[in-house]
RNA sequence: GGAGAUGUCGCCUAGUCUGGUUUAUGGCGCCCGCCUGCUAAGCGGGUUGAGGUUUUAAGACCUCUCGAGGGUUCAAAUCCCUCCAUCUCCGCCA
């Protein structure tokens, strides 16, 4: 939700950050008009009702006085006087109330359309026109190695790591397995960024993966989002396609205290995604599937340090990263790449050898104030007052992903694959995966 | 899943049966001031949140807010309905 009294004094910024994003810049004169005529509704009702009680106030005690009897005939005139008035009165009111009230979806609705204000510093233009900030590594050789890298599914085959045929036959097409060393290379995984970032500073959590639709729309993953997400009809709960999810909205309500920001936030959930409209895309593999597992970096921060912030969370990415020795490379995503509530994002994306280019692997986004003003979170500052808070999330570790760089990356020819030394130690100090 | 109870402005609490004289009572905590060698105690005041109108500003005023949403009524914390959450007991269950 982006901020009604900015809008209001100076549209023009939404105007062309909608424009930037290449999306409906119409929208924000549409909501103008919807909402100044819901204020000039509101007010009218306010007026009435205003009158209404203090009316009100006047029948109360005469009430009272008559049911004691102590009403002399002309108090007792103006009772009935006051009581017409009042029954008119009430039609009037009724009638002020539901036209304010009639307007208040049609003012939510256009606000809902109006995605949130991009950094005006983000490269302008579509998912192509992403901005290098950094590469990092150099890809291996494999020709002066001397052998052909194997994908990682074949790898994953061959170290009976990763099972996508039974997957097939269980589950349909884009699920897995991991089995034997391809589960333990998770959990590794899974203690190593837990232990990275909670001597960071970050809470660790374990949420809950099924939400009910406010956290849904409150995060902005309900609209052109949408077809992505997966609904069990039956109980009007939706599976979580990120823990930022749950974790965003784990403060909605609530007022922080400002001295007590930023609060920072780790959670390890599965993530289920209907990947509507990738068909074809990423078939072979673990690159693109209907559930995996994430730990998620989420930050709650005055919005003043909200620029800061995201730079910490992009280098606790980087950090993390380069403790698993695999090239990759970190974009400033464009304006009509990012998502609703976004106002900018930094991807990293990992170099995979088979496919010859940078795959994401993790993401970071600021999210201004976007989602904790749907998400009423607030924080109380020196002043007493109360305002929205900064929202920001990063990915930790996506496993799937990371597990597909790891094998391509580290492999040999002989089809066993090194493990990261920082990985070593979850791994029971194991230097290598070998085939089975 | 069955039965029962509960939900009041940070925490506790009065008010609900019997609708109006309630700007929602009181206490704790917190904030400001007074008093006092210091501290404690005492005294006075303030203390839910949201939206809006107005003002140079401080402020002033109005509306909404008693778990959420509807309804009845001239008038709802109070009566009715639906939903949500919590607690106790029973059943089932990792």
């Amino acid at each position: 939700m982006i901020d009604p009294r900015l809008l209001r004094a100076e549209p023009h910024l939404f105007r062309d950050s909608q424009s930037r994003r290449g999306a409906d810049d119409s929208i924000v004169d549409r909501f103008l008009e919807l909402d100044a005529s819901r204020r000039a509704a509101q007010q009218q009702f306010e007026e009435l009702r205003a009158q209404q009680k203090k009316l009100g106030k006047q029948i109360g005690p005469a009430r009272g006085a008559e049911k004691r009897g102590e009403l002399t005939e002309d108090q007792q005139a103006e009772l009935t006087q006051w009581l017409s008035e009042a029954e008119e009165l009430s039609v009037r009111v009724k009638e002020a109330e539901s036209k304010a009230v009639d307007l208040e979806p049609q003012v939510a609705a256009a606000a809902n359309e109006i995605e949130n204000l991009v950094d005006f510093e983000a490269p302008v233009g579509t998912e192509a026109d992403f901005q290098t900030l950094f590469e990092v590594g150099t890809p291996r050789d494999f020709e002066s190695e001397g052998f052909t890298p194997r994908d990682h599914l074949e790898l994953g085959e061959i170290l009976g790591a990763i099972d996508t045929d039974r997957a097939a036959k269980v589950s349909g097409s884009r699920f897995f397995y991991l089995t034997g060393d391809g589960a333990l290379l998770e959990l590794a995984l899974l203690n190593l960024a837990m232990s990275f970032a909670t001597s960071n500073g970050f809470t660790p959590v374990i949420p809950p993966a099924l939400v009910r639709p406010p956290a849904m729309a409150g995060t902005g993953f309900l609209g052109q989002a949408e077809e992505n997400v997966y609904r069990l009809e039956a109980d009007d709960l939706y599976l979580v396609g990120t823990a930022e999810v749950p974790l965003a909205a784990y403060h909605s309500d609530e007022i922080l205290d400002a001295a007590d920001l930023p609060q920072r936030y780790v959670g390890f959930s599965p993530c289920f995604r209907r990947e509507a409209g990738s068909h074809g895309r990423d078939t072979r593999g673990i690159i693109r599937v209907h559930q995996f597992d994430k730990v998620e970096m989420f930050s709650f921060c005055d919005p003043d340090q909200a620029v800061a912030e995201h730079q910490r969370l992009l280098s606790w990415e980087r950090e993390f990263l380069d403790l698993l020795d695999v090239p990759y490379r970190v974009i400033d995503v464009a304006t009509g790449d990012l998502g609703a509530s976004a106002a900018r994002k930094y991807d990293i994306e990992a170099w995979i050898p088979t496919q010859g280019r940078y795959r994401e692997v993790t993401s970071t986004s600021n999210c201004t104030t976007f989602q904790s003003r749907r998400l009423n979170i607030r924080m109380r500052g020196d002043s007493g007052s109360t305002q929205p808070l900064a929202t920001l999330n990063g990915t930790l570790i996506a496993m799937p992903r990371v597990i597909v760089a790891l094998l391509e990356n580290h492999q040999a020819a002989d089809g066993s694959v090194a493990i990261p030394k920082a990985l070593q130690p979850f791994l029971g100090g194991r230097e290598h995966l070998v085939p089975t």
